[in-house]
DNA sequence: AAAAGGCTTTAAAACGCTTGCATTTGTTTT
DNA sequence: AAAACAAATGCAAGCGTTTTAAAGCCTTTT
């Protein structure tokens, strides 16, 4: 015989009082006497009664739940963000559905979709594209959505960054200051706004400001992997390059790893910058230089960011940056 | 004027049919004649009709959305069974509610709590120590559990894991093989059973094997962090041990980093095999030598006899080891 | 041509809760 | 002590589906 699970009417009926009445109890709604409340919470306990949180979300049309649409949970970069989205969501009461989405733009455009069948009260999306299908429907649902780690060149959506365009500048300035005339840099694809509009900029601008030539065969385009780090070295070797940026940690410490395998000296040899400041780029050896960015703070706020909007609250800003750095630790001079 | 939300009963209207009819057809369910089925499909294309997975849940008493358990999604092994959850839940039509619990007995009780309460149909729970209240609540309530990467000692919830009794007996006796007489043992909480029970006993039943004594100061309990293992590197140097076996990929890096930074040659002068064989392994100069698990696989594994359990199917063993290994690379000779 | 059956389809009752409105009870005012 | 008002509680209509029992509609069978 299955156990009956017990309802907020047997509450009621145990309590002597309606299910209006318990229902304000449990949702701390302050109208009820203290004589009451007692009485309720006492039945309640006894019952060893919980809230169904369905029955919940289709009466009140709130689901406390958010979607969080990642493109792997398994890179260090975008897990550190989920961190902070979940931690602020677990403060302000809400849960997160999670869904990796390889950042491709079929699954993206699928987990979309359920996320908002299951009537989510929020999104946040990190994806470093965000296509014209994604964008519509968007636009389209009437559910609050926050970029984090990602941007949206409209600055239509609110979105949570760091301005790549003065990090990767300053960054690139660092290396120049070094003594490096030649300075690849190195990242994710370049359809990215992320990569070619924000990124690419800054390396740009910083090479314009000290009258250096850009050069194509400085700028590397491949995928964020450990793998293609190491694969990338001997072209880039081929250069003649003396120092890089690069988008990605785990990119870099390939790179790192695959130019120490081939013997190149660090920082002598060459150097590099790398961008997220994740927790690998201590475990690497040399330690590795980078762009610092505040990934937990930026999950956070983002997080942050949707609880104002899911409660409809005024925004001054939505397009938030934080601030970023630069540390120097063994792959720079 | 907000916008009306569609409802399958304006589907059924514009049909001219039934709300049980769209139901079926929404459903799948095969007793709708095919022109029907075609009429209702195209309303529903027209409307632009998205079914409310709420109300579904409610009345079905199906979330399809089951929770999951994890101590923090920015630890890679956690991180990386994640992985293999979400893509066979994606597989059979399941959403995950993600939250991390930091292992504290307190936020997974509470955690566990708002997961029964949005009446997830399954969980799964990663986390190095199942408390006596967590237990009960499991007991307690009827929803399917599967362990992921986690033991019960009783064996009385279901779990995927390894054998880490041998595949730890196998690590430290490749070290003995090597020519080693002190075997460090670095690992975590040693009152989690993992390690306390399962782990250990491996180490000494491999000690046993030749006739090498128990050495309690070879024992190392501490956390398991990169900085953790950093830190105790002058300890176990301090021992004379030439060899360990780590129970955390982030801890042997840092053991690694530690030991490198103090000197010291791999694997000439002291050996390691770490126990998890995450990406972190290939990314240490020497690459570490591990113990392989089949990480993904474990999240898969778990997910897809959670279904099965979902599904009230009759499981032959629900306590499931899958194939380990031993790789070795630059950390042993 | 009536009876039997197999498909389809419908009506309406849940599912467990929130919430606006009405009602009752209790407290002040005058 | 009646009137006025405030606080506490109850009623009942949803919320958007699924699902079961019943009804309709055809085609076969005899």
């Amino acid at each position: 015989m299955e156990k009956q699970t017990i309802t907020i009417y047997d509450v009621a009926r145990e309590a002597s009082v309606s299910m209006a009445t318990v229902s304000r109890v449990v949702n701390g709604n302050p109208n009820v006497k203290p004589a009451t409340r007692k009485k309720v919470l006492e039945v309640i306990d006894r019952l060893d009664y919980r809230p169904n949180a369905v029955a919940r979300g289709l009466a009140s049309k709130k689901t406390t739940t958010v979607g969080v649409i990642i493109p792997d949970v398994t890179n260090i970069y975008f897990s550190s963000l989920a961190r902070g989205i979940d931690d602020v969501a677990t403060m302000y009461k809400y849960n997160i559905i999670l869904a990796n989405s390889d950042e491709n733009g079929q699954k993206e455009l699928q987990v979309l979709n359920t996320l908002l069948a299951k009537q989510v009260d929020g999104i946040i999306f990190m994806g470093n594209q965000i296509s014209t299908n994604m964008r519509s429907e968007f636009a389209r649902s009437k559910t609050p959505i926050v970029l984090a780690g990602s941007v949206d060149s409209d600055e239509e959506i609110a979105s949570v960054n760091i301005d790549y365009i003065a990090a990767v500048e300053e960054a690139v300035s660092t290396l120049i200051r070094h003594g490096n005339k030649k300075v690849a840099f190195v990242t994710g694809n370049m359809d990215q706004p992320i990569n070619g509009l924000y990124r690419l900029n800054g390396y740009k601008k910083a090479l314009a400001k000290v009258g250096l030539p850009f050069d194509e065969k400085l700028v590397f385009e491949t995928e964020y992997s450990y793998k293609a780090g190491e694969a990338i070295w001997p072209e880039i070797k081929a250069t003649d390059a003396t120092a890089a940026v690069v988008g990605d940690d785990e990119l870099a410490i390939g790179l790192l790893n695959g130019a120490g395998d081939d013997n190149a000296k660090f920082p002598d040899d060459f150097e590099i910058i790398t961008s997220n400041d994740s927790k690998l780029t201590e475990m690497s050896r040399p330690k590795m230089s980078s762009i610092t960015q505040p990934l937990y703070d930026i999950g956070a706020v983002a997080m942050r960011l949707l609880t104002k909007l899911m409660n409809k609250e005024e925004i001054e800003n939505q397009t938030i940056l934080l601030p970023y750095g630069i540390v120097e630790r063994g792959t720079t001079k």
